[in-house]
DNA sequence: ACGCTTATTGATAATGATTGTCAAAACCAT
DNA sequence: ATGGTTTTGACAATCATTATCAATAAGCGT
């Protein structure tokens, strides 16, 4: 059985408090910085687990480092990220889910999963990026 | 100025030989068993130009390993990639480009890109499966 | 063909994220 | 409260990728 620990509900927690997607090392530092003695390694367990039972959201950043993000949808959904600030949006695509299931499906392919993320400036950021570039 | 070296060349013979996305690694063993004495170092330098000059495209796989493909379409597209054995489709997605456009616009943001792939497991690898798991 | 300049190579070390280990600590059903 | 089982966390191990830097070799002008 699963048993609940502190440690999990401090990620939980951390990951709710969170705006945005963040890396596992990145979380475990706000812990840390919390005063929370969470180890590195349960940080990584929990993250894990919060994302195979849906309650969070994973992905590749472009650098390759896995991030998380405590999703307000529960259902599967995709995001649009800022490349810069890291905000996030969710979105829904149903019109992405039946072209990824029918292309899969035109090509004898089976157990299709898709990875469908937007990344761009918002727009806080496109002004500002804006400005600095005078 | 850019010079051309055999390197470059074995690296860019390699991945075209190849059918399907394949890492730095996996490409630099497919080239010391033909014998080639190439360096490991050289392969990732290698790879990492020919996706910056966009003659090979480049991904994330599911484990953060970085995957390279010589790819057939020059313009813009998408893959449909099988989990199992690498194997890859090239795939048209306008109605996806479509909607990764207009969501953006609609949140705000500027400069919008997006990542979308399809993995799935390729009609021979399900057949495969299916006869290992009985 | 011959140097010369300098980009490129490659053996190796370094980095950095992630996972494995395993004894100690914490849960929780009884 | 007790005991069996799960979870934790310090640490080592792994693995991909990048940084070093001396040795090599393009390619240009001669
Ligand atoms: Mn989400
Ligand atoms: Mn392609
Ligand atoms: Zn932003
Ligand atoms: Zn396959």
């Amino acid at each position: 059985m699963k048993r609940n620990t502190w440690q999990r509900e401090a990620v939980r927690e951390a990951l709710d408090g969170t705006d945005g997607f963040i890396s596992a090392q990145a979380l475990h530092s706000s812990l840390h910085a919390s005063g929370s003695p969470i180890g590195l390694a349960t940080v990584y367990r929990a993250l894990g687990d919060l994302a195979t039972t849906g309650e969070a959201d994973s992905l590749q950043s472009p650098d390759g480092e896995a991030l998380y993000r405590a999703c307000s949808t529960t259902g599967h959904h995709h995001h649009l990220i800022c490349r810069n600030c890291g905000r996030t949006v969710e979105i829904e695509a149903d019109e992405v889910e039946a072209w990824a299931q029918r292309v899969a499906a035109e090509h004898g392919f089976t157990r299709a999963a898709h990875v469908v993320d937007v990344f761009g400036l918002c727009a806080d950021c496109t002004v500002l990026l804006a400005a600095e570039a005078r």
